[in-house]
This record gives structure tokens, C-alpha cells and sequence, in this order.
DNA sequence: GAGTGGTCTAGACCACGCA
DNA sequence: GCGTGGTCTAGACCACTCT
């Protein structure tokens, strides 16, 4: 590994905005002061400043409205559902998903766990299980395990809504901005028909997701798994 | 629909510029004039051609070398792999296919494809079948439809490579750039079992790709049946 | 009209690749 | 040492929003 000789201006400039909106400099939502005034304050050209915000922008972690100013990105529901969830009909629609039945239970982590999430040892995890509706029957049941020591007291939340990164950013202060996701067909199982009503055999699109902050943490671990025999999961690629 | 009153000059410069890589005035992995004289040639300051150069390297058109100078990015082989071909081993690592057998045939344009790629009626395509291996294992079954008056003569040029996009690029002129699909869980059938030996009834993974130009034309329409017990669809969203 | 982001320019200097 | 892209600045003007 090289360590780069040189760094550039807006690069030392990027870090620290990156830095203060992780910290919650400001609020998800908010604005932030003008370019003029960021630019004076550390001490660069406004265009440095530009170059900074307008990359910012182009990762989703901030918003620019000309005449209004720069705001936090924040995670409403609509956009977060938008950003994450890709099931959509035979003619390219978008569906949404609906709240199901959902359990909450605290307990220690498991090896995979602690690996998947790179967690310390001894680390207590919250494992939710819950089902989401497609077109008002059952079709996803997902598992999602996050960090105890994160999310502490989610598990009083109940019931939990149905967008879950929204309540990560403003209950918890964590704003998920990618995520890594791996899919797998499978056939149904026994539980998959009592829970999803998927007759057993019939193919179950499974999704393993890892959703990352924006350090790179990695802090959800997701399982879920679908039967919508009309629905694809879409995805441009470019 | 607004019609913008309002044009910034990087914009309608972007649109020459597009138009120019499109037209094929440089070839893949040609070099570009320098920013200064492209400016210089388009009448507006480097600072202008630099906004759409940079633009235009972002979204994977153009290749930027320092001290080098700007070329038209090329599929090359590599790449166009690393790009739209996502299956990856339960550790993250990505697998590449090889060639299987393959059978192409020219005939008259079905209604469902005319649809799907915007045919004009009356249209022929040309239908590629082809297996390709995975881990040294028949793995994927796929169809393939082009039109028949984009790629002419590709029928006759047997055996196709491996990685087509380079081949559409270097003889057609066609350059694929971006990719939509639709993942679909299924079954195994009688055809999978005989051309990938999977068992009837193991899971599938279904891939439904339209393949896009620059100038979103959508010129291939890929069905892919996978069979690939270890291995994984992954994606990035962000 | 005041304040914000968006566009555009002209010019200086830096880092990199190559001959 | 030359030519390329990469960084940085200072300043002008434009378009949009809100009051």
C-alpha cells in the first residue's frame, strides 16, 4: 500500500465535510451555511468549496436547490424505499411493500455474525423476524440481525416501521448509504409455506444484504426471502 | 412537459461531444484532442470542455489518463466482464464464464421482441443459443435477440467469442453502455436439465437483460437461466 | 431585492508520462 | 522538457426562491 505523497486541497476539505456530517453537525434535513461562508471558514476558494459539495452530492449525502441552499440527504421513507427495495411488476412498476407480522428478540451474537457485521466479541445482537405484504399477501420474510450496542432500546419499539432506515437515521443517528446485496434462487421450504403461503418446491428469490453507513460500517445484516411469483427484482447497471 | 427556456453551454457542448463519440469520430481507445483544443474548437474556455470531459469520464464514455490524455473507453474484454457480469463465490470473488456450444439462427421477429427492443414491424433478428460453463460446469443457458439489420452478418461469424459487447463495439460499432434487468427465481425443467444437468426442480436464477446504447437504444434482449448452486448474483446499490 | 446555488471564464501552478 | 490532465483561485454574471 502507497501512501499518496500528495493531497489534494479538496480532498483534505472533502474529509472534513464527510466528518461533520457523519457527527451531526447538522441534522438530517437541514441546511448547511452557503458555499461562501464554508469556503471562508476553511479557508479555501469557493470553487474548492463547490468541488466538495457538488461531489457530496453525487454519493446522495447531500442535497443542493438552487435559490434555497444545501441540505443534509435524508433518508424519508418514500426515497429510502426508492433507493433500496427493487421488486417491480412484469411492466417495470414499482411495488411497496407492507408491514406484517414481526417478532424482536436480544441475544448473543453467532460466529457468522460477528463476522458478517465485524463485530467485536461477546457482542449482543437484536435479531428481528417479520413478514412484509406484496400486494396484500405475504411474500418477503426477512431476518435482520443489527449491533445491540447501535440500537439499543429498538427493541421496545414496537411495532417497528415499515421503512426501517428512516428510524435508523433519526431515532439512532445512522444514515445507510450503500448496501451490498447477493441473490440466490431456492425452492420454498416448510417454513416459507406456513409463513408465505408458498406452496412447497415453488422458486424463492433470497437476498443477503449488508447495509454500510457512510464509513463503510457495516451495521445490518438482512436475510430475506421472497415469493412474488409476478414480481422481478430490477436493477440498471452502468 | 416544460421545454427548458434554458440552456447551459456545457450542456449543449456535452451533447456535441456525445454526439461525436457516438458518430464514432475517434475510435474505442482512440486518444482525443487535448482539453485546449477542444475548447479552442467549440469556442468556450478549458474550464467549459474540462465540466464535459469530466461528465463524460464519469459515466464510463471517456478515460482520463494524466499526463496521457483523454480516450473513448473501450470494452475490452476484461471490463466489459467486470461490468455487467455479476456472479460472484460465497467469499465475494468473481467468477468469469467460458465458452459452451452455441446455435444461431436469423429468422422473423417474434411480437414480444419487437416489443421489447422497438422493433419496426416486419423486422428480422438474429436468435444466439448458447451454454457457457462455470467452474469448468455448463451453468448457464442462455438466448439471445438481436436485430437482424444492427448485426448483420453476425450469424456467419461462428465461433463468437466469449464477452459479445466487445464484439458488437470493434465490428458493429455498437457500444453497450448500459444494461436493465429483472431477476426472477425458478425451477429447473426438462431443458435445464439436459443442457446444464441440473435436477428437476432445482432452483434457477432468471435473467431478463435489455442491453442499451449511448443513445438508449435498446439493441439486445438477453434471457439467462443460471445454475450455479455456489455461486451468487451481487450488486451494489448505492 | 437579497441570498442561494449554477454557469462560465482566464490564468496560474502542480503531478504525471514519455521521449 | 514538453505536453497532458489535475488542482486551485478570483471574479463575473445568471437562474431560482423567498420575502
Amino acid at each position: 500500500m502507497e501512501f499518496p505523497g500528495y493531497r489534494p486541497l479538496y480532498r483534505q476539505v472533502y474529509d472534513i465535510m464527510v466528518e461533520k456530517v457523519a457527527k451531526g453537525v447538522w441534522r438530517a434535513g437541514e441546511s448547511l451555511p452557503s458555499e461562501q461562508a464554508l469556503a471562508r471558514e476553511l479557508g479555501v476558494s469557493q470553487g474548492t468549496m463547490r468541488k466538495v459539495l457538488d461531489a457530496m452530492t453525487a454519493e446522495n449525502l447531500l442535497e443542493r436547490h438552487q435559490g434555497k441552499g444545501t441540505f443534509v440527504a435524508s433518508n424519508t421513507q418514500e426515497r429510502s424505499l426508492f433507493r433500496f427495495f427493487r421488486m417491480v411488476t412484469p411492466d417495470g412498476e414499482r411495488v411497496t411493500p407492507a408491514r406484517g407480522v414481526e417478532t424482536v428478540v436480544v441475544r448473543a451474537a453467532r460466529t457468522i455474525e460477528q463476522k458478517r457485521l465485524d463485530l467485536p466479541k461477546k457482542q449482543r445482537v437484536i435479531e428481528i423476524t417479520r413478514t412484509r405484504l406484496l400486494e396484500g399477501r405475504p411474500a418477503i420474510l426477512e431476518t435482520i440481525i443489527l449491533s445491540a450496542s447501535l440500537f439499543q432500546g429498538i427493541e421496545t419499539r414496537r411495532p417497528l416501521p415499515n421503512t426501517l432506515y428512516s428510524l435508523y437515521q433519526t431515532d439512532f443517528g445512522i444514515n445507510i448509504i450503500s448496501t451490498e446485496e447477493q441473490l440466490r434462487p431456492d425452492i420454498a421450504n416448510k417454513d416459507d409455506q406456513k409463513m408465505l403461503g408458498a406452496p412447497l418446491g415453488a422458486p424463492i428469490q433470497c437476498i443477503d444484504r449488508i447495509a454500510k453507513t457512510l464509513q463503510d460500517r457495516k451495521v445490518e445484516w438482512r436475510l430475506s426471502r421472497i415469493y412474488a411469483p409476478n414480481l422481478a427484482y430490477a436493477v440498471t447497471l452502468s
